[in-house]
DNA sequence: ACAGTAGATGAACACGTGTGCAGTTATAGT
DNA sequence: ACTATAACTGCACACGTGTTCATCTACTGT
């Protein structure tokens, strides 16, 4: 098989190797084998995979140069049951229909990749993804990275047991067990909504997401403070799924229902619907009838042919923040918890 | 603290454990505490959660419950250093600008956790995806699975002398190591291009993915053949990175520079770049003067503003077969490995 | 009453690794 | 030449789990 010498291929064959005189199903190199082959004991071969462990280089070299040959690789399960880091990391990533969080996901695969952490994403609907974590928490998994949607008790709970570092994205979580870094959402809508009053528009409708989110609700709350500050009152209110199609649907029955010129929607991706829907659908002149205004700064929302005015969520600086939060967490279990605010920017483009 | 007595915090100490006087640092629950909590043997705790052992039902509920009080749960990598599966299924993602690749990752890592597979994925560039593939070999892994990008000759053969299987999708490996799942490329081009030749088109450009991807080629070569049937060549052929960006600025000058009526574009996110270029950049008819062709069918492709007509490539499908594979491989890893091909379908929209 | 069997149990081993410990060799310092 | 120290090495243990094995109990069938 080229890798292998011929006598070393009489006992060492693709589906059985024999070690001593116990013949074993083909599995993984060991230790131990790289060490029968370059005649050391199994100490060395660990040492030489360890820097800074006194080993002798030219014996260093040899083992390194057979592991090689052989292809063997530590098993990192087995170094994790020795008190090492794992180096897994958990990520419940919302969902994907939300193309935030798709670009959050990818973004934070990539930062963690490049930090040396591995992430078991799970994904799925909420209710999935309630039920896929209890499992995952059964590897040794150096902390737990939730975007965007809740949890039961239960799984705070578990992870508290199994000492498993919590970190919250995109909601503000109360508890005391846990990290979390999370956008200024009132603040951002506000900030929009006192524009668009300075710009004339005087009745406003909002589309929010999920039940119960409180990304949703802050900003909504931030659209009702700078209204009431105006004397204003909010027009329309409606509630949608933080998706595209969702978007369309729910804001060609508000716009059809309700006279309002200015429209304020809880992420992108609903807004882009919104836009579609009042551009061709109703055939609405935006920005000209109709100020539309998402959240987050997705990619699409620049896009020349949607050029949609947003509050930027910045990406990067929360996974900045994350990144931190997780490599401080590991570094001092017993750091009191944090939470992190990060501004959103108001990104004016030809929607509003 | 919760569960240790004060006493006992006194000798707690966050270096040492003694296992004798139920002392333990700050670590995982394990199966002996939840043994000494219950007053049972550890063996008696580990046949607890083992499915149809020997237990009298009356310990075994106990065993449960004082499990579930302290919050226990297997070590799921203790467990597969005794020849359990680890469950644990690496994931390479190509590039997540391709949003087709992202349509994919969800829902590939979707059904994976449906199916008690833990995805840990791997995303980033693809310079950087060959580095961050060696160090997820160090874990127990149950599959590869590969999808789009290429990767060097030597994560192939450390997968194989480490006994992972390989599953590839969106490329077709010649390797006698690998199973893969792959869309018939030139089938689905030749038949848009067909169509388009009957709709009186005759002058056609092309715009390609990134160098040497076999999907790309494929699909040029799908058009030169249906091409040459109709005694026609090929008026304009470049290449772009299979993003919408590229697409854009590659259209822009392809456009500006040749005279087309029938732009195929590798991919979705290229042709969705072409067509905003084109009509919103260069004001050109689409599909009057001009028609545009992607290829994948992704959610954005249907959407009212773009109405693209595209070859769907069957995610659904694809990712079914790749479960397939994977289940059929671990059950018999001796099999013959398998190429799977998936036909697209002309999906007529507006644009051609 | 007795053998036979099924159920239940804990001790002990195996899995693959990192590292403390004790022992040996080489090198530098006086 | 002698000592102190540093470099090196292998044995043995620990990590947390699943499972075999021998042992023990309880029950069934004749």
């Amino acid at each position: 098989m080229g890798f292998f010498t011929c006598d070393e291929g009489v006992k060492l064959n693709l589906r059985e190797r024999t070690i001593g005189t116990t013949v074993k199903r083909n599995k993984r190199v060991t230790a131990t084998d790289v060490a029968e082959a370059a005649g050391v004991s199994r100490s060395a071969v660990s040492r030489a995979f360890t820097p800074n462990a006194y080993l002798d280089a030219e014996k260093r070299s040899h083992i390194m140069s057979t592991a090689l040959r052989l292809g063997y690789r530590p098993n990192a399960l087995a170094a994790s049951l020795q008190g090492k880091r794992s180096n897994l990391v958990a990520v419940a990533a919302g969902g994907m229909n939300n193309l935030y969080n798709a670009e959050f996901t990818a973004m934070l695969v990539a930062r963690l990749n490049a930090a040396g952490k591995w992430p078991i994403v799970i994904g799925g609907s909420e209710a999935v993804l309630e039920e896929a974590i209890l499992p995952v928490l059964s590897y040794p998994l150096d902390a737990l990275i939730v975007r965007g949607s809740s949890l039961s008790k239960q799984v705070f709970e578990d992870c508290a047991k199994l000492n498993i570092p919590l970190i919250f994205s995109g909601r503000i979580i109360e508890a005391t067990f846990a990290d979390c870094v999370s956008c200024r959402n009132a603040d951002g809508t506000a900030q929009a909504t006192r524009q668009l009053i300075a710009k004339g528009r005087r009745h406003f409708g909002f589309i929010g997401g999920p039940e119960g989110l409180s990304s949703s609700n802050d900003r909504l709350t931030g659209i009702r403070q700078a209204l009431s500050e105006a004397g204003l009152e909010l027009t329309a209110l409606a509630q949608s799924d933080y998706t595209y199609e969702g978007g369309r649907d729910v804001a060609g029955k508000l716009l059809s229902d309700h006279h309002i010129d200015a429209l304020l929607c809880a992420n992108d991706a609903t807004a882009l619907g919104a836009l579609s829907v009042a551009r061709y659908g109703l055939h609405r002149q935006v920005p000209q009838d109709l100020s539309i205004v998402g959240f987050d700064d997705i990619a699409q929302a620049s896009w020349p042919e949607y050029d949609l005015t947003t509050l930027r969520n910045p990406l990067d600086q929360t996974i900045e923040e994350i990144l931190r939060l997780l490599q401080e967490r590991l570094t001092d279990p017993g750091k009191p918890n944090e939470q992190v605010y990060i501004d959103p920017q108001l990104v004016q483009r030809g929607t509003g």
